[in-house]
DNA sequence: GTCTATACCGAGATAGAC
DNA sequence: GTCTATCTCGGTATAGAC
């Protein structure tokens, strides 16, 4: 695989990965992509055989960034400052949550409805770092009850980015960080 | 405006609001809708201009539900009563919510990104339970912060019901519905 | 291997018969 | 007022030139 192909993948994957979290991945026509990403059209057809296929190329494209995210959480010393520092990551990314939404969250509603293959593979955009998460609440002596916890702060997560993206309000995300940080202390 | 017509629209727009929840709204035709309703297909543009114009007319009719419901819990005779009958409702839709997720949250999102008219009309859908749960928090005593209450409550609701449907797992709701009592235990 | 031209289909929307 | 037939456009996907 030559230089050139793996440069336009690439460009053509994380320009329908922009769209789709602005506009929607179903919004997003392959016109549209090739355009903003400078590739031709038809071209498109050469690297990915369908739009699906183009869509689970999104989603990989995701997970790889989560994984990016969790490198870096994970260099931090304990469990417990790399959960704050996760959640500190939310309130930094306010703005954009409360403009475009949760990323994972969109992404993951949207495709789920689609069905088929994507729809399947959707859901590791949840599963991935809620297994993270988990395994935090774990090291921190949090044996039995890690997998509810997990649920707690990934649903809290969820539940204010889609009403600040609702609401198109950063500050609802400041409230709400607040009162998760609060809760975490009372269980670390 | 004669029986007959009021019957199809109505029809129309609530085979349209059932769809919308099933598939997406715009991944339903005008033709899916229409079939669905027992109406001619080109017959929709005698009752609606557009689609956007249907979409708008399914907004309104969820509003109208949100009213009702809201005037049923209103027939509780404390603030905390309704506010437990509600998170009870939660858990009562939870297969439903796991299936196809959050009815209000789902619109809200999908027609945001839409854009125009209907980005600000879905707004409502948050607004109106919102502000109905925050009366709730104002009626048991808390005049200062029943904002911030109300804000985390229907984020907690939006939160279990994202990664409920992200997972298809009713059971998420099982454990966060319980959470959410605690906590409501907490305040009030 | 890369890109142009185009086929094909289904969408929203309209004209006009009845 | 109600419905049929159709128009137009934009989407995915393909054929084939270079």
């Amino acid at each position: 695989m030559g230089k050139t192909q793996t440069d336009k993948r690439t460009r053509l994957v994380e320009t329908a990965m922009k769209l789709a979290y602005r506009d929607g991945f179903r919004e997003s026509s392959l016109a549209d992509i090739a355009n903003a990403a400078h590739v031709p059209v038809g071209n498109v057809y050469y690297y990915f055989k369908t739009k699906e296929e183009l869509g689970e190329a999104v989603v990989d494209r995701r997970l790889e960034e989560i994984r990016a995210f969790k490198a870096e959480m994970d260099r931090l010393s304990s469990p417990r400052e790399r959960l704050f520092a996760f959640v500190d990551s939310i309130q930094r990314n306010k703005e954009e949550l409360a403009r475009g939404g949760c990323p994972l969250g969109g992404l993951c509603a949207e495709l789920h409805k689609e069905g088929g293959a994507l729809a399947k593979k959707s859901a590791e955009l949840f599963t991935e770092p809620m297994g993270w998460i988990e395994e935090q609440f774990r090291a921190a002596g949090h044996q039995k009850d890690s997998r509810e916890l997990a649920v707690h702060l990934f649903c809290a997560f969820q539940g204010m980015a889609a009403v600040a993206y609702g609401f198109n309000d950063p500050d609802l995300i400041v409230m709400e960080v607040k009162r998760l940080k609060d809760w975490i202390r009372t269980v670390l």
